[in-house]
DNA sequence: AATTAAAAGTGGTCAGACCACTTTTCCTAA
DNA sequence: TTAGGAAAAGTGGTCTGACCACTTTTAATT
């Protein structure tokens, strides 16, 4: 009676054993799997089945196929589990706002944590990043963001965010880079001065900036 | 030379055909695919062909398939965005500091956004967290986290949340209610009352605690 | 009319056959 | 000896047909 069924699909089983083949034999990423035939009989399945799982992660862009060459373990980062599905659920909107609120939940903790870190804060990065911003007068938005995340040290909140990235790009219109430019060098300079609260500050304050006007967005 | 190969693989054509099919049908989430044959035939291709197609959407949770019964379209408004990406992110992130880090962050955030929204705050579970804190002496941290993320009325960030937390079990001692109950019924009074700062300071203690004496943990 | 058994429909899996392409092997010619 | 190039082997891509297991529909029986 209990919702147990227990059907565990065969392909996800090999997807799975797959995965274990992966670890075992330390295949790198670039690395070469064993051929469709050759896993077939490992697994003592036959070859379709083992297709299907294969071809289920090459969706994901886990894997990369070169007919007649081999199949590949390709990058992490190279997954294309967020393009594939945004194609199927990218007309949600409440979606795309939702990713981008976790993107600034993760964004902003960083913030803190990097400028109540000694050691982070005094990083170099953060006054070639406002030199750039001062003399060019341009910043690559993405770069900041990123080098935020990953000074957080913590490589799961920067995976997450990678993929909400992927997910949600381009939501942050083009925006004049003199409007921004002075919240921007406000939002460094308190970074690296270790003022947390200030840091965040503008850089909500940039946020909104970047946000704004590109709809009215009511509560719903 | 250039990395315009542009090879189209079969798969991912029917998976396109089978959106576009969804589309034009207007299927509805939990209506009937065309069998697998159907398909097979109407798309001038294999049977295997198609069945490679719609294992990958299934492994995306974009379809269910029942043995016997049919395709189906599922409800991807729920789509496994996390819980497909969770198998392969997580796989190695075995360090469990960094995942309750990672709700933390998030914990944080949506006390913070229900400490300073007057309809949220005023919602009755908290008052009666409160109530079965102070009469029974006990409190179900788990649901009381629950319903902080629950709130945040971010769905992405729920889903999260609960995949971590799926992840990062049994890291929260068991704990000597007393010692807690202060802290926390000052967390929610603090919440009820409207006051972020407070109440997440309150939060962060209570973490404080839960998590102290674990650090034989080292870093390792 | 209700129950039940048979049939049809459908997904699950396998085996074998080709094809197209890549990599390796090995023989020939310079 | 060695550099080229053709043959062979290896590998992914696809289709067909065959069963099996399970579900749904249909038909027959009571």
């Amino acid at each position: 009676m209990s919702t147990e069924k227990s059907a565990p699909k065969r392909f996800i089983q090999i997807v799975k054993e797959l995965r274990e083949i992966i670890r075992v034999e330390e295949i790198q990423p670039g690395g070469k799997l064993p051929s469709e035939r050759v896993l077939a009989e490992r697994l003592n399945v036959g070859r379709s089945s083992v297709r299907e799982a294969l071809r289920s992660m090459e969706l994901l862009g886990l894997i990369e196929t070169k007919h007649g060459g081999g199949t590949f373990l390709s990058d992490f980062r190279n997954h294309k589990l967020v393009e594939v599905l945004s194609t199927f659920i990218l007309q949600e909107e409440k979606d795309l706002v939702n990713v981008h609120h976790t993107q600034q939940i993760l964004e902003r903790d960083a913030i803190v944590e990097i400028a109540t870190d000694d050691q982070l804060r005094k990083l170099p990065v953060w006054e070639s990043l406002l030199h750039n911003l001062i003399v060019d007068g341009t910043i690559e938005r993405e770069i900041l963001i990123r080098e935020l995340v990953v000074s957080s040290h913590n490589r799961l909140v920067f995976k997450i965010w990678m993929l909400l990235n992927q997910f949600g790009q381009s939501i942050y219109r083009g925006l004049s880079a003199e409007i921004e430019k002075p919240l921007l060098a406000k939002f460094i300079s308190e970074l690296i001065a270790g003022h947390p609260a200030e840091a965040v500050q503008a850089y909500e304050g940039w946020i909104e900036l970047l946000t704004k006007g590109e709809n009215e967005q009511d509560e719903y």
